[in-house]
DNA sequence: ATTTAAACGAGACGGTACGTCGCGTCTTTGT
DNA sequence: ACAAAGACGCGACGTACCGTCTCGTTTAAAT
């Protein structure tokens, strides 16, 4: 397969691929994201800058990948009961967002600012969807186990959990224990909880 | 009063602050945040690069500044029901967040990311904690009324209102209509809201 | 006299003009031409920049009146022999050239190259022919006493002493001690000189 | 040879070299020293200024590079008396002082005025030593020959005609013309012409 | 084993913007 | 009234990186 790979002549260096990545994972930590620049990438590589711009097309799709490449893909294992499955996935989120892969929000900003579109699509593409798939899955299964109302709003459900996360973690910088993880948890079970035998139940979304 | 005003020698010159203050928003709102320079806000505004770095100790804080300089300051006026104030509030923050001074929360990276932590502090206190004020003023008066739980979290409310507007409107780029707001309200307040008349309620935070 | 000085209000104040002059030199002598600035006198003689702009017109100006007012003005009052008078002439060149005030010269330099051509005018008129002058008289004196010929050639012979000693001194940086001065001068009466008692002497200009 | 060539990477460009020092001498020669910036270079050049500061470590050494490029770098051909020798090379001395390439000066005060005494020394030895080379070996081969007295002192011969016509032409302003040149190569040799003959000459240095 | 073309390190190139410095002018305030 | 203080528009400074472009060198697939 793969006829590209017959054309004769070096083929991409995988020592010097992972070197940049390591590197540029290695200033975006130490200097932060302001100080990060190719060239010094390239230097902290051992490799010349030609390399980096033969493989990327831009800062941020550096960035983006290396971030990608080692951030905590996601979600975890499986379940039982509903809540402390919301838990466990908040605190996923959390890690990504405050963990010392924080700055994979930058990308969000550095796409959206710079107005590069293509960048930040796939920045949603593959950081954001990619996690929200697993939670949706979590709430239709519990859906099905008739532990979530069927007319719970999915989507704002997990923007709810995300958001606050970010926000609280990140922009606002205040700390988040797991008293206030346990209580953004029953916030956003609270109107969409299935009622329990013939208790009456809170009046949920109309 | 005023001692400062004593010394002699000239002023800071209000007609070319101003026209810093506009042309740097211009430029952020024509070009984006990525292509602010302070050569192009100083050849805008038709000032001295140097007037700039007189007054402004950095792009960051010249922003910022433009930006608080403008934006909706705040809230709204009044009251009646609690349910439509939150409604109004979170529009003030939607406006703010996803308006057209989109941009504000760049700051929060900017200097997050810059490690610039001076800057990342009065931002939070310019714009977070201003805004948060009047929430938090809003749910009091709420709780005083006996339409609140007395033991409702109210740093978890507006943390979940403001970080899924965010989150949902500027980092995912999904809509927000009226629908969506309604029923996060309905969220925010669902678990926490004062039981009415002999009704038992919901189990809140214990 | 000085019909100036009549009119009415506040004339220079002298002392802040001393100041500058002093101010202007100790720049000069301690840190070199090129870090003279308008700034630093005016900040090193306590005096406003707007009282250094209303006296002098640029600061090639300030520099030459700088140099001018405190420099060796001159030459040495007697003679009694031309050898040994042309020798304390060139003294005195010498130290004018290569003394503490050498810099003098930078302003015939500052002045030619930035084609400023009063400023080289009035340097050529303040400086030079100030001190030719004084060695043209005395040349003159010499030949009324019949010590050089009545054809010598007054200006090839200034210019002889005065641009050996520039060039050696300020431009070659080479030593002048008096053994040089002596040949110097006896160089530049060699031709000339007029022949004592019958002797025939040298051939001198036809 | 040339193991220099041998390393990897970019080398200097000629093309660019060459019309940064064509731009230096033109904005030189256009619009005088004062004028003279590294910016109008590079932008006359179509050069980045990098590459002026990459291979220049000031305007001093451009100047004085471009100046050294371009000058009659020397001398003349040959002899055959020694007094029309002089007046060639007095011609030359008075062409690359006050001619088109006069500005060589400039250097000498630059580098002297600025304190920077490495240019000072390169200019000393790159402009003055490789001028008075020539002049020395022409003065021995008239001792050599005859013409000289044997205890010409040469460096002074040296620099008084060179002293004379810098201070005639580029400070003092004066014409040079060919009866001045005779004169001054008369009174330089005066005293230091061999006796013709029986003829008992002048008393020369004792 | 030889050929050969791609990818490589190095780094020079034309640029843009940086943040600083000094210019000469203008304005405000105090004496 | 003048002078001090100092803000202003301006323009050059020298530096840091940008992204592009040669340069030889290295290396691995195709012969």
């Amino acid at each position: 397969m793969s006829e590209e790979r017959l054309k004769r002549g070096a083929r991409r260096d995988p020592k010097a691929h992972s070197a940049i990545l390591d590197a540029t994972l290695e200033v975006l930590h130490e200097l932060g994201y302001g100080a990060v620049t190719i060239e010094g990438i390239a230097a902290r590589a051992g490799v010349g800058k030609t390399t980096i711009y033969r493989w990327w097309p831009s800062k941020g799709a550096l960035i983006g990948e290396a971030l990608a490449s080692r951030l905590s893909k996601g979600p975890e294992p499986e379940t039982g009961d509903l809540e402390s499955d919301l838990l466990r996935t908040i605190e996923v989120t959390l890690t990504n967002y405050t963990g010392p892969g924080a700055e994979i929000l930058l990308l969000a900003f550095a796409a959206h600012l710079d107005r590069d579109d293509d960048l930040l699509d796939s920045f949603r593409e593959d950081f954001l969807e990619e996690r929200r798939r697993h939670g949706r899955e979590l709430l239709e299964r519990a859906i099905a186990r008739g532990e979530l109302r069927s007319d719970a709003d999915i989507d704002l459900m997990m923007d709810v959990w995300a958001g606050t996360v970010l926000y609280r973690g990140l922009i606002r910088g205040a700390p988040i224990d797991s008293g206030f993880t346990r209580r953004l948890v029953r916030m956003v079970l609270g109107v969409v909880r299935a009622p329990v035998a013939e208790e009456p139940g809170v009046r949920a979304l109309e």
